[in-house]
RNA sequence: GGGCGGAUAGCUCAGUUGGAAGAGCGCUGCCCUUACAAGGCAGAGGUCACAGGUUCAAUCCCUGUUCCGCCUACCA
């Protein structure tokens, strides 16, 4: 016997070290176009810079990884393409908040040291998840690891943004936006996230111009914007109020009046008093409605969205003194219930009750964001959008699972421009220049200095900054101050990685990419822009399949986040149960349309089937001194062959759920496979013939038992790539790693289903064996005679066989006899496939207990003798079921009933020895 | 408001051309048997959310209801 060349327990952390700095060390995830095979590529999605690995990305990353490895090992041409996002606002709010905590501010050091200073922050902290990433084990090629803000991107979204300026798909204008007065920096609609709360809804009778003593009055959530209001709309249909419209209303608390107009649009003649104030300035709807009618904007909030300050307000509103005093300055809030206040004392509030309504919060800071006029750059998005819903819907690109398709186009369809320019410093700046000649001259910002672009100011949209100004010659070209949106440069990712603007051997070989794996939180955000993008200016899709996975939660189904405290750290669990066991878990809950609800004990399993893994190869290596052969399948005994059919198939299913994205079945597949057959039973079944010197059947033994570790370890290696490798460095191989081997492909001659047929029975004979021990109490050691009766005697062979296996796996206390006359015997049960198995029973069992256990079973064979009785008249009557199927009623009708004689008599039997 | 998904064992979830209800974890009992106690064996535990319909037959198909998620939206 070999002295163990393994530990007893796996202990991942060494393992892991070693293999993933010797993966990189020697270059096996490096890809190339000049390297054969079919071309098969994923670009990651672009992490932050700022991020560090959280259980999100860890279930991500895994998914992607465990594509890659397994498309390398079928040879394909294989490059997965690394890379970090610049994450704009995330960023900026990172680094500003070290600032804040140092006593500076991003406006004290102005925004070159700014930039600087982040530039600074990446090089230091920039890499610590793709550190944590090659700790997972990732397969990128690391050697081509690209950053959105790098030279080459950056170089492609100016290139991209020229392009589009000059289609006519970008252009500046003047909107209501979503603003963050937090960030004080635009948003895009996506950008917003809703949440439902307890609000209130106010109403406010405003008196008639002509006729104070009448009143409209009118609903509002947000009274604090009363007096921004231009216009007060109604149904024009609405018999209660339509003779009204074109006269004024005095706006309460100022002293203006404003017109009555009537607007089908607007108006839910159902909803609050049927009378709507409308405030354009400061509503998306009523900026609408503004245009429809023509109003004036007035605005009235600052950038902090506060109200502005004591005479901006009085100038804008031309509210009483005495409500400017009130509320200058005041934020939304503080304003809303001092309005309520200023209101009520004048009898101008008629009542407030609660209300449920929603708001927009920032995605990055959660700050309630603002809708606000501003001065934008849009992407018009139309004319990229329509390619982008053919593409999906005829197929070019298959988004898995399928039911996010609707959930795609729909929202495609309905898609309104994007707003592309933020007001921040981190990011792509805008290549866009403006004459301070021929403007005569530009405002500057008071908070933070940047020029004050009119909208009427043309730019000079280019490359790179022009020398002069075309109309009249001038030098003094101010650039842009806004950066792009981060998403801008994602949704270039998948050409821009490779090379574009250049025509690359890469951009060539890998685009389209191959597959998309992404949770569907960015579905919109990113997917759905670099499917546009992609078409735009590759003239293909970006991606073939689109694989959508699921969130990741907490065991009680929360959202992980750290102010809740539910996170699971994916380096914390790693460092627990080893990075193997973390990957198989994710893999094995990713199904389809479900959130993941991950809790630690599901990681302890698959770090128990790791150890599992590693015992089993234990074994296996202290059996290989003997001699092995390559056998032809014939000569192999029938564990061996059965054990071989069961992996053909296993690798059948494992491909096969690999190639619809069902990570999930194949992770079960695998787990049955290597643990309740390989481990459970084919270990067991060799184990007498290993543990005998010179047995017969040692030599094919000896073989498939390492040849079925070797394929295993093949097949499972996507998965735990690092047991595998280690493992499969210790046992017989060739070649130098594991990473590279070819994926195990089931040969045909493996098959055989009489092996499998026969195990069927053995399985099930040693199961009656094994529950008949329980329940009569055998103690361990003591010897079992228990009696196999059969109705075939051509099977004597094959019986043999049984009994063989049989007494081993009873721990080789069992004595074996065959029988005729079992009925004689003192049998328990029961009944397989026309072999019967029996057991004596021993002197001191207790009786009583196994009494009531029958009776209970008899009970419960009656029952369903009764059912599908019951079913198989109905299905004779009707005489429209398939005949196959009442024959297999009319089977399963008298197995019962043998069943139950079989029960029925061994009761009767252990009664009678009760009495005795 | 619209759309999508879910409801199956104590928990987390599988379950497709409708035809005898499954896994993992947990739980109970017995075993430290020389690969593994991070283990072995056995066992308990289900009106497949509810109500109808189609069918010889429904966890599965259809309709409605309830309860959860998620996405989306301009009901002030």
């Amino acid at each position: 016997m070999a002295p163990f060349q393994l530990e007893k327990a796996y202990d991942p952390k060494a393992v892991e070290t070693r293999w993933s700095h010797e993966w990189l060390a020697r270059g096996y995830f490096h890809a190339s176009p000049e390297q054969p095979g079919q071309p098969y590529c994923i670009v990651i999605p672009p992490p932050n810079v700022t991020g560090s690995l959280h259980v999100g990305h860890a279930l991500n990353h895994s998914l992607q990884d465990i594509l890659i490895r397994w498309r390398r090992m079928q040879g394909r041409n294989t490059l997965w393409l690394p890379g970090t996002d610049h994450a704009g606002i995330a960023t900026q709010n990172v680094v500003e908040k070290q600032l804040m905590a140092e006593g500076l501010s991003r406006e004290s050091l102005g925004r070159e040291r700014f930039v600087e200073r982040v530039w600074q922050w990446k090089a230091t902290s920039g890499n610590t998840i793709l550190n944590q990433q090659k700790q997972l084990g990732e397969s990128c090629d690391w050697g081509r690891l690209r950053f959105t803000m790098d030279e080459g991107l950056s170089k492609a979204v100016i290139e991209v943004f020229v392009r589009l300026y000059e289609d006519g798909l970008i252009y500046r204008g003047e909107r209501l936006i979503n603003w963050c007065p937090r960030c004080l920096t635009a948003l895009s609609d996506i950008e917003v996230e809703h949440e439902e709360v307890n609000g209130k809804l106010y109403t406010i009778p405003y008196p008639l111009d002509e006729d104070p003593s009448q009143h409209l009055v009118v609903a509002t959530t947000r009274p604090e914007t009363m007096l921004g209001d231009t216009a007060v709309a109604v149904h024009p249909e609405d018999p209660r109020y339509n003779n009204l419209i074109g006269k004024r209303v005095r706006l309460p608390l100022t002293n203006r009046t404003i017109p009555i107009v009537g607007d089908a649009i607007l108006v839910d003649r159902t909803f609050g008093t049927g009378a709507v104030k409308i405030t354009p300035a400061h509503d998306f709807n009523d900026f609408e409605a503004g245009e429809r009618h023509k109003l004036n904007r007035i605005r009235m909030l600052d950038i902090h969205a506060n109200l502005l300050n004591e005479s901006e307000l009085s100038l804008a509103t031309k509210a009483m003194p005495e409500t400017v005093a009130a509320l200058a300055g005041l934020s939304t809030q503080k304003a809303r219930p001092k309005i309520e206040q200023l209101l009520a004392d004048q009898q101008a509030l008629a009542k407030v009750e609660s209300h449920k309504m929603s708001i927009g919060k920032c995605y990055r800071c959660k700050t309630v964001v603002e809708p606000y006029l501003s001065i934008q750059w849009f992407v018009r998005i139309q004319p990229l959008a329509e390619p982008a819903i053919k593409a999906v819907e005829d197929r070019r690109i298959r988004i898995v699972p399928e039911s996010w398709v609707n959930n795609y186009l729909g929202w495609m369809r309905d898609i309104k421009d994007w707003c592309i320019s933020r007001q921040i410093w981190w990011g792509h700046q805008i290549p866009a220049w403006y004459c301070e000649q021929c403007s005569g001259g530009f405002l500057r910002s008071k908070h933070d200095n940047r020029p004050l672009i009119d909208l009427d100011v043309k730019p000079i949209v280019a490359k790179s900054k022009p020398e002069k100004c075309s109309h009249c010659g001038s030098t003094n070209l101010v650039r842009d101050p806004d950066v792009l949106d981060t998403w801008f440069s994602s949704a270039l990712w998948p050409f821009s990685t490779l090379g574009w603007p250049e025509q690359t051997q890469e951009l060539k070989t890998y685009y389209p990419t191959s597959t998309l794996v992404t949770g569907l939180d960015i579905l919109f955000f990113w997917v759905a822009r670099m499917i546009m993008m992609g078409l735009k200016f590759m003239g293909d899709v970006p991606f073939k399949d689109v694989y959508i996975h699921a969130l990741v939660r907490d065991a009680e189904g929360q959202k992980m986040s750290k102010s809740k405290g539910n996170v699971i750290d994916p380096l914390h669990v790693m460092d627990q149960f080893g990075t193997d066991a973390l990957r198989f878990t994710l893999a094995s809950m990713a199904s389809p349309g479900r959130d993941i609800k991950l809790a630690e004990e599901r990681i302890e399993g698959y770090r128990n089937f790791a150890n599992k893994i590693w015992n089993a190869a234990r074994f296996a290596l202290m059996y290989l001194d003997g001699p092995r052969t390559a056998l032809p399948p014939g000569q192999r005994t029938f564990p061996d062959r059965w054990i071989l059919s069961r992996l053909g198939r296993t690798i059948h299913a494992v491909t096969t759920e690999l190639e619809s994205y069902r990570f999930d079945r194949a992770a079960t597949v695998l787990y049955q496979f290597i643990w309740h057959e390989y481990c459970d039973w084919y270990l067991e079944l060799v184990k007498p013939v290993l543990q005998t010197p010179e047995h017969p059947d040692g030599a094919s033994a000896r073989h498939t038992l390492v040849e079925t570790l070797e394929t295993t370890m093949r097949l499972l290696h996507p998965f735990m790539p690092f047991i595998t490798e280690e493992i499969w460095q210790t046992i017989p191989h060739q070649g130098d790693t594991i990473v590279v081997q070819n994926y195990p492909v089931a040969d045909p001659a493996w098959a055989a289903p009489d092996a499998e047929q026969h195990f069927g029975l053995l399985e099930q004979t040693v199961g009656l064996v094994r529950t008949g021990r329980v329940l009569l109490n055998y103690p361990p050691g003591q010897q079992i005679p228990f009696y196999v009766g059969h109705d075939d005697l051509n099977r004597q062979n094959q019986l043999n066989q049984l009994q063989r296996h049989l007494a081993h796996l009873s721990r080789g206390t069992a004595e074996v006899s065959l029988t005729h006359d079992w009925p004689a015997a003192r049998l328990l049960r029961l009944v397989a496939e026309g072999l019967s198995v029996g057991i004596a029973v021993a002197e001191d069992v207790d009786l009583k207990k196994a009494i009531d256990r029958l009776t209970k079973q008899i009970t419960e064979t009656d029952k369903e003798l009764h059912r599908v009785d019951a079913k198989l008249k109905n299905a004779e009557f009707a005489s429209k079921a398939p005949p196959e199927v009442i024959a297999e009623h009319q089977d399963r009708v008298r197995a019962l009933s043998r069943d139950r004689a079989l029960l029925a008599n061994s009761e009767r039997q252990l009664r009678a020895m009760l009495v005795t």
